[in-house]
DNA sequence: GTCCGTTACGCCTGGCGTAAATATG
DNA sequence: CATATTTACGCCAGGCGTAACGGAC
């Protein structure tokens, strides 16, 4: 089978007309109707009802199928040349949140020669936005930020460190001066609630479940953990941070939380599922195991 | 690109011998070489290192990328005519793993007409088993079971339904007669352990890390379900079961958990991504979706 | 020398274009 | 009738086979 074919059938599905799709590729409209036809005799099956041409029930059950599955053929075949063509030059594409930055470059830099560090390419962007990158192929391994273990459509991910969460509060909170604090107690606390994209959302409640309590949480969430910071720092609520999360930040303590919730701040390396790594590659990502 | 260019390649990185692909595929062995070369000028590579042939180095970088994504383009070309093929029939090929189809399938007949029951092509077998064929177009809906959402790759997943646990017991067991129990007086009991492909294994350690609890299991992990009671029956230790999982099952009692934890059966309908349901099979689901 | 892969060359199918025919509204 | 798709037919390239050549053990 042609590819070629897909990639008109495709189109074809999308514009539901012939002339259209054969202006695109910039061959003769005849062309198209012969593509459709090969296609037709390689699925032994009827893809496009002629009678109803330019209508939107125009693609035969068989037809929608071949369209969802050859949109992801020509997905794959386009990430193939993409992958190849980047080998040649031989960089590291590698994508890494702010967050997890702030706490590990310096111990990725002391992990990783000199000679990985120039082919180093660094993106950040926040876990979400750097899973759709790899998956595309503009970058090809990745440390990524999660509650859970990762598990994702065409990823294979590593958890290689994972770190608990604690409490942070104003060093003017009645408790700063406490090493540690159990969830219990902070029923009556405000919390500073964190946007949906970061995990410090989703692993507040799952402490609040697992506590049995409710707190109050502010009505807007926020989308800066620098912010939540600040307003921690004037002790407008408290929140949660990943541990060691904080470094030389007057006026905020961060506490230990006692209970016994295994929920902790998960840090992988994600690479997509069939990359052939470098030994470059290979040497960069033993460094970055070694991180704590 | 041709794809049958792919299915040389994959076989030659597999094979290391030019002649015994050709001999695979019925064709003249100057036809391999002339197809890599095709595919050497479309990805504009060297894909195999002519001074290392039958050597396990033989393939180049550039070659492995292409041999690991050209194994899933081919995987995705034959799952199309599988599933092109299939929808001739108009039948329903439906997974249904034994212990939800124990508990909802005379839900299932109820919600569904005798018309589509027809259809119906009904596989059992454990939820990973059947997400595998579903993956592998053997079957194109399946009901599963879960501790957490579903997340893999290529699959669509719906949560319908949850149940809690239960724990079940012997009747002779001395808190036989109570209503509900929580999870922390069950410190020194014997749990019957379930094997690892189960849920009920995993929702048990999640139950002993939040309740604080390291209980006695049994040094074995019991394969099947219907064993686990009969050994509950016999007084030989207590086990979890999903809630309503018992039906005329004299000399066991089910008891409710009174902590307040999440955890639950989660009961999902899974459809391959991208895979185009048929109206009756979208009848049928909307049957599934209102079972309880 | 033997085994295996590549090159050379001829054949035929397959994909594309042009032009004419046909269908749709 | 106008616009859009299919059919007809001719051209050339692409994929395959046979046979000869080249390289490695």
């Amino acid at each position: 089978m042609n590819t070629r074919d897909l990639q008109y059938f495709v189109a074809l599905v999308k514009y539901k007309n012939y002339t259209q799709v054969a202006k695109l590729f910039k061959v003769s409209q005849p062309t198209i109707t012969q593509s459709i036809q090969r296609l037709e005799r390689e699925f032994n099956t009827s893809l496009i009802r002629k009678d109803k041409v330019h209508r939107d029930d125009m693609v035969t059950r068989s037809g929608m199928m071949l369209f969802e599955n050859a949109k992801l053929i020509n997905k794959k075949i386009d990430l193939t040349h993409e992958e190849i063509n980047h080998a040649k030059l031989k960089q590291i594409r590698f994508g890494l949140p702010p967050i997890i930055g702030k706490m590990y470059f310096s111990q990725i830099v002391n992990n990783t020669s000199e000679e990985l560090m120039k082919r180093l390419k660094i993106v950040t962007g926040g876990s979400h936005e750097l899973l759709t990158q790899l998956k595309d192929g503009k970058i090809d391994i990745a440390v990524l930020g999660s509650n859970n273990l990762i598990h994702q459509d065409g990823i294979f991910a590593e958890l290689i460190a994972t770190r608990p969460f604690t409490i942070i509060v104003s060093s003017r909170h009645p408790i700063a001066k406490r090493e540690s604090v159990s969830f219990k107690e902070l029923a009556d606390e405000n919390f500073i609630n964190y946007d949906q994209q970061y995990f410090h959302y989703a692993a507040l409640k799952e402490y609040c479940t697992y506590a049995g309590i409710e707190p109050k949480t502010t009505p807007y969430r926020v989308p800066d953990i620098s912010w939540v910071k600040e307003l921690v720092r004037q002790n407008r609520g408290i929140s949660l941070m990943v541990k060691d999360g904080l470094k030389n930040e007057p006026g905020i303590v961060a506490l230990n939380i006692s209970d016994p919730i295994p929920e902790r701040f998960g840090i992988s390396i994600a690479v997509r599922e069939g990359y052939f790594l470098s030994p470059e590659e290979e040497e960069f990502i033993d460094g970055l195991k070694m991180m704590k």
